[in-house]
DNA sequence: ACAAAAATTAGAATTATTCCAATTATGGCT
DNA sequence: AGCCATAATTGGAATAATTCTAATTTTTGT
């Protein structure tokens, strides 16, 4: 596995911004979720994370994931009170779970749509974000 | 605090529709959370509770908690990792997080935003529910 | 009032996550 | 290239919300 050079410029870059460091561990991290673009725990990040680099440990995956969150490099997902998970999809999207197969499947989400949802908004009230979470039945499974 | 016939009526009605039974419990934590209708966690709908009832115990809360969700007598509320909070407002709606206060605040939705948001998911797809969660700045703190 | 089933209780267990203190790695500067 | 200050990683302990368990109590139907 291997950071694409643009997006090891974008980490680099998302880093150096915030004032942190470029570590293996980040970039491996970055990589492996950038690899399969699913929603991972952390839990699976980290068993991901030991195929190619075994010494890692629990503890800095925590801390690479939430530095990738901080730097707006991949998003948290959380699904009622299961564990966060982590998504690299950057664009404007909802989740969508499927309590049958568990999976999770993004859903693109229009500007018109966000803009919809943020005028609904009392006098006053201005929201930096939307979480946007269905659950039901995906294709596969109805 | 004393639950308002109507109130006592649906709760009743409901559990009684799926097979439990009335205890003062139940009723007790569905009366406290009607009564100030805002949107407690466990801990504190325990706090409240023992105020009346002193020997109730937490476990109790969380399983009256689940009762009444599962009865559909009141939503669940989750922001981010943060502990669950409980809702008693059935209609729909959406819930703003102020950052600032911490406030909770409900942002009431039509039935034709809901529809634009259950037309954007592809074929195939059906959400029994969809979770919508808003944080910024509420009017009073901005 | 009696028995069967369900709910409550207190405390232990679980689980995801965070904290801590010691070690190691990184990046800037000479 | 080597040194230093700072930041990151590590493993294990600690935390916090929630769930589980087994014993007791309550409720409901007869």
């Amino acid at each position: 596995m291997r950071l694409e050079p643009q997006y090891k410029k974008l980490l680099n870059n998302a880093l150096e911004g915030s004032g942190q460091r470029a570590t293996k561990q980040r970039e491996h991290i970055f990589a492996l979720l950038l690899e399969k673009r699913d929603h991972p725990t952390a839990d699976e990040v980290y068993a991901r994370a030991r195929a190619d680099m075994p010494t890692i440990s629990l503890a800095t995956v925590y801390n690479c994931l939430e530095t990738l969150v901080e730097t707006k490099l991949i998003r948290q997902v959380n699904f009622e009170r299961e564990p966060t998970r982590y998504c690299p999809n950057l664009t404007q999207h909802a989740h969508f779970y499927c309590r049958e197969s568990g999976e999770i499947v993004d859903i693109e989400l229009s500007d018109q749509l966000v803009d919809e949802l943020m005028k609904v908004l009392p006098k006053g009230f201005s929201a930096q974000h939307i979480d946007i979470a269905y659950d039901g039945k995906c294709n596969c499974c109805s």
